[in-house]
DNA sequence: ACGGAAATGTAGCCTATGCTATATTTCCAA
DNA sequence: TTGGAAATATAGCATAGGCTACATTTCCGT
């Protein structure tokens, strides 16, 4: 039995109601960009500090095994996200420096409305690091102004 | 160079501070449950509103092919989340209305949360659905607590 | 009752993301 | 200057989670 799962579409001018699909679409859209979310915000908190990312600094942040992070830069180059030569630093194209900044103002925002609301700084941190990935545009705008909203 | 990443260790009764790789790490082992959570949630939706959850209605209400749900299903029983025969619906075993019924307030309490902070309901559905899987205990009370704490 | 349509299952392919084991290169200290 | 340690690269394995193509089963309308 084929049940018509179509949502009361809206003739008035109303735009339609994004379905369940539209949202687990999206989810699974950004869980695939969420690495190298991770890793250009890390590639560039490495440079900063180091002048260079190694490696092994981006292995052992992130908790993996260093082949682990040599096949991620990999798959961040084929991206253009980065460059690399054998043996030496990783450093972030343009394109990666652009996506480590976004990510990077992402996550402080995002831990700044989770303390906002109360949740201790501990968890806050610790939370976001998943969170960040999924807030939208539009989130992003509403946890400004909220944030603004109280001096 | 190896670089001594180690945190100043606080050696005065508090916690030591979660490491980066700590966070890292937590987000990894969350997202490999995400998708559990979402199935659990998504079949006793199903169920209730069919009183059976059929594997094309899965697929449909998740934007993914039938063979895609049919292997994610095959995951779900051998982790005991639900029992079902060929050709016949799926059904939640108690473990998987466990976490159908946790992931769902979770769900709910955080599309609550984003709305009560000014996010237009629409983004908040979108968002919650990735961001739900990523908040902790701490975080939900916190959440809790701020919903009460304004009428 | 049965034949076709719909639903479900299976096979096989692909990429991402983890790992261990091993090879290679670089770098530093004696 | 050189030999061993550290860093990096590569090979190979595994699982998850997508897909298409095809096989099988169920179900329904005539
Ligand atoms: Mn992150
Ligand atoms: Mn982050
Ligand atoms: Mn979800
Ligand atoms: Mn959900």
């Amino acid at each position: 039995m084929s049940r018509d799962e179509l949502p009361p579409e809206p003739e008035d001018g109303t735009l339609p109601e994004a379905t369940d699909a539209d949202r687990f679409t999206n989810a699974r859209a950004i869980r695939s960009t969420a690495l190298f979310e991770d890793y250009t915000e890390l590639i560039a908190d490495l440079t900063e500090e180091f002048g260079e990312a190694r490696i092994t600094d981006i292995a052992r942040r992130l908790g993996v095994t260093h082949p682990t992070a040599n096949k991620a830069v990999l798959r961040l180059k084929r991206e253009g996200l980065v460059i690399s030569r054998p043996y030496r630093g990783v450093f972030l194209t343009e394109a990666g420096a652009t996506m480590a900044r976004e990510v990077k103002a992402r996550h402080r925002l995002v831990v700044r409305l989770l303390i906002a609301v109360g949740v201790p700084a501990e968890a806050a941190e610790m939370d976001a690091e998943g969170i960040e990935h999924y807030v939208s545009e539009t989130t992003l705008k509403a946890f400004e102004a909220y944030l603004d909203g109280r001096e």
